[in-house]
RNA sequence: CGCGGAGUGGAGCAGCCCGGUAGCUCGUCGGGCUCAUAACCCGAAGGUCGUAGGUUCAAAUCCUACCUCCGCAA
């Protein structure tokens, strides 16, 4: 049963707001709030800096952190913020309080403390239309189920992931052959778009939230890298579809691969960059794989359940991106699928 | 000092272990052929073998240092 919209929000010239973020996903979003006129950024936290980068391991920040170094804005880097309350509390000038959290691909899961500290409540940005994919990956989840369209929901943060009421939201579609990585970059400056209409809405106090439909719940946990290996058993029970949007969804991250074996060599790891779905009718009959099998007549061909994937783009363990046909120039021997 | 791979004509690679004339699959250019192809045939151009030292009669190959690119792991 659909529940009335409720208002929320009051009329005030400046909000305090305080921003949680870490990724470059949730940089545009800082600068919407940063350069809005009625906003007061009183802090920025993001998770700690760690270590990263192959060789060296330097410290790395967090780029949500470097922004606001940029901006010069008080920055609290905490392992967890639910026991940082009071570090808050302690950047809020004396006779004023925080009017609202913003939290965008921040990390770190707010307990019920937190959520009742700012007078207007905590809002989340998240990248899919909920109540679809709640949870960690909700980019890739949508382009992995082949959906033609997503956006960025606004909703009003309670105890359980992603389950607040619904207060604002932007659509956008997904392109036939949009990556993953493509589609977070337009989600972002999306996210910013959003932020910005979502402040107007307050500050007009027409904010309406709208509780999310149970029934439609569906959920985008988190990526493992072994998610993105493409193997025999997957090829045989998956469409050529199905595979292309694995591809496209998981890239940069957390990427596609599969292993291959080579004449005397040992099995290498095969990273998929790029691909597009063959139509049988477009190559010759000796160059059909079967389910499960690679055909490398003159490109890398995959055989799925239904038609041939050729891998268009290809990067081998220790070398550079590369074309199939490319690859196939240098190898000697018979290539196999793991 | 986290582990590992790689720099060789325009591209992708072999050759290095065991030092002795620069090789493979493509691409490019010229010519030919076909109704046609991710086609085929003939010919040609194009390389300081990442950089700098060292060993040697002789180094792509062995030794040392450095530069660059990349995979894994976080």
């Amino acid at each position: 049963m659909r529940m009335r919209p409720q208002k929320v929000g009051a009329m005030k010239e400046r909000y305090n707001v305080i921003y949680c973020g870490t990724p470059e996903f949730a940089v545009p979003t800082l600068d919407a709030l940063a350069n809005h006129p009625n906003i007061n950024l009183l802090a920025i936290v993001t998770p700690p800096s760690k270590a990263a980068g192959r060789g060296l391991q330097q410290l790395c920040a967090p780029p949500v952190a470097e922004r606001a170094v940029t901006l010069n804005i008080p920055l609290l880097q905490s392992e967890n913020i639910n026991n940082d309350i009071e570090k808050l509390r302690a950047l809020t000038p004396a006779n004023e309080q925080i009017d609202l959290i913003i939290v965008l691909a921040f990390c770190q899961f707010l307990k019920g403390e937190i959520l009742s500290l700012p007078t207007l409540g905590c809002f989340n940005i998240h990248a899919s239309l909920l109540p679809k994919y709640r949870g960690a990956a909700p980019i890739q989840h949508a382009i992995l189920s082949g959906d033609t369209i997503t956006g960025i929901t606004i909703q009003k943060m309670v105890k359980k992931m992603d389950a607040g009421d619904v207060v604002h939201t932007e659509t956008t579609t997904i392109a036939p052959h949009e990556t993953g990585g493509e589609l977070a970059l337009r989600l972002q400056a999306l996210s910013a778009t959003a932020i910005t209409s979502f402040i107007d809405k307050i500050k007009k106090n027409a904010l309406l939230a709208t509780p999310q439909v149970e029934s439609l719940v569906t959920y985008a946990p988190s990526l493992y890298r072994d998610d993105g290996a493409i193997t025999k058993e997957l090829l045989q029970k998956s469409s050529a579809e199905a595979i292309y949007n694995r591809i496209r969804a998981f890239n940069p991250w957390p990427g596609t691969f599969c292993h291959l074996n080579c004449a005397k060599q040992k099995q290498q790891r095969l990273k998929i960059i790029s691909a597009q779905i063959v139509s049988p009718a477009e190559i010759p009959s000796s160059a059909h794989p079967a389910p499960g099998h690679l055909c490398t007549e003159k490109w890398l061909l995959l055989g799925s359940a239904d038609r041939p994937i050729r891998l268009t783009q290809v990067q081998l363990e220790g070398k550079k991106v590369c074309k199939d046909s490319e690859l196939l120039n240098g190898i000697r021997g018979e290539l196999t699928l793991e």
